[in-house]
DNA sequence: ATAAATAGTTATACTTTTGTAACCATTTTT
DNA sequence: AAAAATGGTTACAAAAGTATAACTATTTAT
């Protein structure tokens, strides 16, 4: 029995995995049309460049590298989107006192003001469609959501390969 | 009380929608570069192919507008990626007997077939990543995402500006 | 029957993102 | 001290996606 149960244990895991990653390509390509569009439309900003800000509102501070970690972005794009910000003092750059090779960004209150903004603008449409929704299953995906969000962010998607090394241990 | 009660209902209820959005704004990233950035390593179909035929296994047939719909993709940017898959025989078109402007799409066996070597193959990376969680999150991942996933696909992504209508009722 | 609307394609210009390699400054290794 | 590694930038080529307009074929409205 104890073997017996490893072994459902075992594949309900592997099930478990497959059916999440089927859920999570799901996903994707729907959040990833609704806000790219918007984005679009109703902001200067490149998608790339509100990634870079958002990611920045989750940490207190980044070096290039990790950006371009958190989001798999290759490094000389994560520095073309970082200026980017800057010109709008949307974010700044402070060299690390330890390392003076590392440069890390940080969001300027502005940035975070604007990022606000951003995402309310962003989110209208989005918005009128979950309004739609009845409480519970707004309830519902709220919390899912967050449940989804707080795992995924976890886990790190690095990547070594494409301009010198990535993440490294957290 | 029954005026207070509303009220709060109401006021949860934004601030709901407002973590959902949030929530949602933050989850897309993170997918967003973990599965494009396989996408183009490891299949030859652009990201944009494969979410057409993604969004083909949901359903049994949709015609161009209506993918153009489900993705938030442009018209001209739909037939090409339908080509693509056309060439590969992952699916093909056929009139609707109704009205023959219309041209639906459907997955071929082949299709069927190809999309789930190409999702176990650009889940790797992730795979590996999820088999770090424990049972328990992974669970928890499990049912979460399943959950986002099928509130999402209730709510239709459409546009109605670029090139003609789009998304009709269900 | 004619005009207007709809579904889809073609063509074209453009923006965003990716990939690569060369390069500088700093730090680490030896 | 010299060599190797690391963090970041620059520059350039290529892929992917977006926006728009003009066009054909079919259907709907008048």
């Amino acid at each position: 029995m104890n073997n017996y149960s490893f072994i459902t244990m075992s594949e309900n895991n592997i099930i478990s995995i497959d059916s999440v990653i089927e859920n999570l390509i799901s996903i994707h390509p729907l959040l990833s049309k609704t806000f790219t569009r918007s984005i679009r439309h109703k902001t200067n900003l490149n998608p790339g460049s509100l990634y870079v800000l958002g990611v920045l509102t989750h940490y207190e501070k980044l070096s290039m590298s990790e950006i371009g970690c958190k989001l798999a972005m290759p490094k000389p794009h994560v520095t073309n989107q970082v200026d980017k910000l800057i010109v709008e003092n949307m974010v700044e750059r402070f060299f690390d006192p330890a390392d003076r090779r590392i440069i890390n960004i940080r969001i300027t209150p502005k940035g975070i003001e604007d990022f606000n903004d951003i995402k309310q603008s962003i989110s209208e449409e989005m918005r009128h469609k979950l309004e739609l929704l009845d409480n519970e299953t707004l309830e519902k995906l709220s919390v899912a959501s967050l449940q989804v969000k707080e795992i995924l962010m976890t886990i790190d998607m690095d990547r070594t390969k494409t301009s010198g090394t990535c993440c490294k241990s957290e």
